[in-house]
DNA sequence: GCGACAG
DNA sequence: ATCTTGTCGC
């Protein structure tokens, strides 16, 4: 798979000022609403569906994992629970991680491991932020729009944004959504993502939801619905576990 | 100046 | 993200 927007292809050597720029570019250039033609409906994780196996969609999972200054990049296509393909790359990293600059430094190691991979999926699991930036223009967004692919981008953590209500504790299913504060390039209030406990009380401890959003072409709404679907017994979805189990595998065999 | 800050 | 074994608890 080979970006449909090379204009759109991460620089490492442009200038912060520059990548800010390009980013607000993008997230003009953004879908936030639905623009599919698989049904949500369809996506599981699940052996047995009522829907036809060759009419359930493709989803893809990408992760990383890191060895000095290479990143490991690896991307993992399936069907329902079935493994279609899986892809990866080893590339050299140029630039430090910068909180709003991520995918100008992981952005080219995964369009790597995207040449690599020969299946076209229906869409796009990333690990990061997809709206929820302070320019509505993270990982999953900037690479969605770049593939012209349907993605979504589920992170453990908040980068911006406001939830509307406390995230504390929350029963396993539970969600809210995040709000743009001042710190994101939307009016106030502006739904740019979800709070979502995928998991709850797996021990002792307590578990902190997931940070889901619209990369391109899909809404908020359906991101959260999409990702609920493909959360099994973990907290993270089954397409990012797949694919980070596969960079794991990959790094330990480049490394040996 | 202080705080916030995906992976 | 990464460095890292055993261990506490359901």
């Amino acid at each position: 798979m080979i970006p449909a927007r090379p204009e759109f292809v991460p620089d490492p050597t442009l200038s912060r000022e520059e990548m800010e720029t390009l980013q607000r570019d993008i997230a003009h250039a953004a879908r936030f609403e639905d623009e599919f033609a698989f049904d949500p409906a369809a996506v599981s994780t699940a052996e047995t569906t009522l829907v036809p196996q060759e009419e359930r969609p493709l989803v893809a999972g990408v992760d990383q994992a890191f060895l000095d200054e290479k990143a490991v990049s690896a991307v993992v296509v399936a069907r329902g629970p079935e493994i279609v393909e899986r892809a990866s790359a080893v590339t050299d990293l140029s630039i430090p991680y910068i909180p709003g600059l991520l995918s100008f430094r992981e952005g080219g190691p995964i369009l790597d491991a995207f040449e690599n991979l020969e299946t076209d999926p229906d869409f796009v699991v990333f690990d990061g932020s997809g709206r929820i930036h302070f320019r509505q223009a993270g990982l999953a967004t900037h690479m969605g729009v770049v593939l012209d692919v349907p993605s979504v981008g589920v992170a453990k953590g908040l980068l911006c944004g406001t939830p509307r209500e406390s995230v504390d504790e929350r029963p396993e299913g539970w969600r809210t959504a995040i709000e743009a504060n001042d710190r994101v390039d939307a009016p106030d209030g502006t739904v740019i993502g979800y709070a979502f406990q995928s998991r709850q009380y797996a021990s002792s401890r307590k578990i902190n939801p997931l940070y889901v959003s619209p990369g391109h072409r899909v809404s908020a709404a359906t991101t959260v619905d999409l990702v609920e679907r493909l959360c099994d017994s973990y907290k993270l979805p089954e397409p990012t576990r797949l694919a980070d189990a596969y960079a794991d595998e990959v790094k330990r065999d480049y490394t040996a």
